[in-house]
DNA sequence: CCAAAAGTGTTAACCGTACACCCATGC
DNA sequence: GCATGGGTGTACGGTTAACACTTTTGG
């Protein structure tokens, strides 16, 4: 006997939903749209969508940013799949979350209004439908973890960013901060930097140095460590 | 106008696929259950099943360890979902791979032969249906990266233990070896484990102590990163 | 000249690793 | 009594963290 269908087994639908993460210079922000049709008019819910036949949901999940924010090679990690029954009232949905960093600066504009969406504060971001909160908490936990010991953070600042830029984003993210003798000698330690001879003059009037990336070093780290957070039993998970 | 269904989407099957590590003392196993029905009759392939109605993939995978193992309430963690729309060639299936830890010693009976599985040593397994060798990679990295940090391998020994057999569970998973002496100094300073009075004394001539999770540690652990891997970066990732 | 932020060096404590010998027992 | 595996302590080196002053320049 040979299977070719799978019978009696129930089909449901399959979404993906992305938690977007962006840096101001000072406060961590999510990106999140505001439903224009019931039954959930007007709350807010994180950015996603069903997954097509032909498609992976990495593939819907760069799709969907593609169309939000017009950007195509987002960095995006796959999270969790949240799967309760009753999670969507309209009808069973499982749903794949992903996390999005992306340069705040890049995509700010197109994307506010066209899809009613809009940066939040992370911390003082509203109610979400459905299970959305949850998704939110998970990717914070995540981003923590991951971030005390992988380089990518820096998928948050723009091409150049100054050394005080970089820290106030990692004490953003873990809400402490650190001592800058430490964690410049740390991050510079780590051979990814180039120091550019151009300084930001905005913040400052004696001026910051520019940094950039060293993409070889980064895309083929030596150490994929960075351990820029000290005691990371304090502040991760 | 409110929406009470979600036209023209496609629905799918939904399943879950266990990852099932033991260690037998030497070597880490892992569980595969032979098919017994066309078109793939004779390969080997993960523990699996589709999700119901009315189940989270969470329970779908405690339902299916229970009943492959007699077992309730095993360690479970999801850990990736695989997407590919051709993976499963009869019809198109996302399936939630999850890793699960048992001791190996408690289940091995009743399950052979019920189900058609087998243990296998990790090193010499079959090739497996679809994408599950792509599964088993995924849940070798994760193990080794939870593992360097989070006191889960305890999951895949007996009740009683001594220090040689964990070190060798240690050394098991990221294939090396280390100094006892710095091993049972971290180890023991992880306040997590209660020497028994007893002696094992099957495998040496002294007999070595039996040691105990001190379960209250152990579930509320305050320092829940253990460092029992020197130099992570060399084995994690 | 003063305020504000950037940049830089030293020291002490701790942690991680290497390393070697004695112990207990069954044969 | 000897072979086998179990158990233990020390010392060195590297890393981490705590700490304060000088530099630059716009106003």
């Amino acid at each position: 006997m040979k299977i070719r269908s799978y019978k009696g087994q129930t089909r449901m639908l399959v979404a993906v939903d992305c938690i977007i993460f962006g840096f101001d210079g000072n406060n961590f922000k999510i990106l999140l749209a505001q439903k224009s049709f019931a039954p959930e008019k007007d709350k807010y819910s994180l950015m996603g969508g069903f997954i097509w036949a032909e498609e992976t949901v990495e593939e819907a999940a760069q799709r969907i940013l593609k169309r939000l924010t017009g950007l195509e090679g987002v960095y995006l990690d796959q999270i969790h799949t949240f799967s309760a029954p009753g999670r969507d009232p309209v009808e069973r949905t499982i749903s794949v979350a992903f996390v999005a960093l992306i340069d705040i600066h890049k995509y700010e504009k197109q994307i506010i209004h066209e899809y009613n969406a809009d940066w939040f504060l992370l911390q003082d971001k509203p109610k979400l439908i459905f299970d959305h909160d949850d998704m939110v908490d998970t990717a914070k936990k995540y981003l923590r973890y991951k971030a005390a010991m992988h380089p990518l953070l820096f998928e948050l600042l723009p091409e150049k960013f100054t050394l005080p830029q970089l820290q106030a984003l990692y004490e953003g993210l873990y809400e402490t901060s650190f001592d800058k003798r430490n964690f410049s000698r740390k991050v510079l330690s780590a051979g990814i930097l180039i120091r550019l001879d151009e300084k930001e003059k905005e913040s400052s009037k004696k001026g910051a140095y520019y940094f950039t990336l060293d993409k070889n070093k980064y895309l083929n780290p030596s150490k994929d460590f960075l351990n820029l957070i000290p005691n990371p039993e304090k502040h991760v998970y």
